[in-house]
DNA sequence: GCAAAAGTGTTTTGTCTACACCCATGA
DNA sequence: TCATGGGTGTAGACAAAACACTTTTGC
């Protein structure tokens, strides 16, 4: 009986803590849900969960999410493990945070009220239960590290897309404006895009080419170091 | 009693385990030390301990480093939680990586004695218990990215270095030659080494000017962006 | 005087930035 | 025909990369 071997050592609750992004055309948004439990029950709170004993850190991660959001085969990414002692003032509770780029058009209204839930845009979060707000403030930060060297801004956008909202969605991440041309040659020269021959109506007279993200091209690349901005 | 809120939940055992770099002048080497206990006995493991009730992730990571070094104040960061379930066949133990850096003749043949611990050049490390190897890959891959825009190069050198040394720690980090030129004026840039008036006369004859990392001017930089490479 | 490492500039190349007008279409 | 957003090119500034010779000094 292996377990044994560690009998002397102190054992801790270990929870897993998921910042979701989303992204509406205009702006980053996280999404909160109220706490139903205590302590600290009705305030906002990331959604999270105990890791079980038979489960991996990233399944329990893989779990919440699912949970909340009905989808799998969600962008996810361990972001950092928060070990305070005091951090949760209902135990000792170490806490891995993740954080998950969803598509927000894949996040149903009845889910949504279901669980409590509600979208918030990034500079206008409501007070947070322990140190969550501190999680959104890494996570912000990790994804603009994160996205200007990989493309991981297209699991916040729908399948097909137009060049704007490419576009939108970086200046959004980046918190400042961008040059239209100077962007545009510069995701054209990464050579990662499919042009579609269909266009997108709804936002102008003249019509806006979708383009969708081609994996195939992308994998022909040197992973680890492509360069968005 | 708060802890009885979440008694439902299971408790696991959460240990940390520290890759400790160092330079030699001509090579990055990780510290390791002989594992003295169950299971896996006798190999070669990174430096590790379980956090403790009362204890923050961090200070347990600080308590593991100071009892193998005996050093305080060493540059370390959180790296990765490592959760799988299958870890470590001694039991259900998750573990939270941290990197650290020390220059290297700060730590005494004595204490690596004492410790069963050797310094291994990153390219002939030995075969390690558990997932430690990956532990160290991970950390080699961050320590390339974080050296690249933050000074912290500088906790692997000794407090007054040649401009050399401070090259072949960089080339040794990156694995590749650097252009002695365009190295320097690029340090020099930066504007944050002060020259010493006195020089290093075992490499050559002529001596090389030793320099030390100023950093009340690097305190005057933006913190988050300067560039090294 | 010679071997061995230290120190020092210039040119070329490529990348990033700033900037303004015509196009296509539906109403 | 006009209002609206879509689409396109060029010139200048700046940073990065390539490149080789002279200096110092102990032996």
């Amino acid at each position: 009986m292996p377990t044994a071997l560690y009998s002397q050592q102190d054992r801790l609750l270990v929870a897993v803590d998921c910042i979701i992004f989303g992204f509406t055309g205009n702006e980053l948004k996280a999404l909160l849900v109220k706490r139903l439990f205590e302590p600290e029950s009705g305030k906002w709170s990331l959604m999270g969960g105990f890791v079980k004993e038979n489960e991996s850190v990233e399944a329990a991660a893989t779990r919440v999410l699912g949970q909340l959001t009905g989808l799998t085969d969600i962008y996810m990414e361990q972001l950092f493990c928060f070990g305070d002692v005091q951090r949760d003032p209902g135990g000792r509770v170490i806490s891995v945070a993740f954080f998950a780029l969803i598509k927000i058009d894949d996040y149903s209204e009845e889910l949504m009220a279901e669980h409590y839930a509600g979208w918030f845009p990034l500079n206008k979060i409501p007070a947070l239960v322990f140190d969550h707000k501190n999680m959104i403030k890494l996570a912000k930060q990790r994804l603009k590290e994160k996205a200007a060297t990989h493309p991981i801004g297209f699991a916040l956008l729908p399948r097909k897309f137009t060049l704007q909202q490419l576009q939108g969605l970086y200046e959004a991440i980046y918190e400042t404006s961008l040059d239209k041309r100077n962007f545009i040659r510069k995701i054209h020269s990464l050579n990662i895009l499919r042009k579609l021959d269909e266009k997108d109506k709804e936002s102008s007279r003249k019509g806006a080419f979708y383009y969708v993200f081609d994996r195939d091209k992308y994998n022909q690349l040197d992973k680890e170091a492509i360069q968005f901005l």
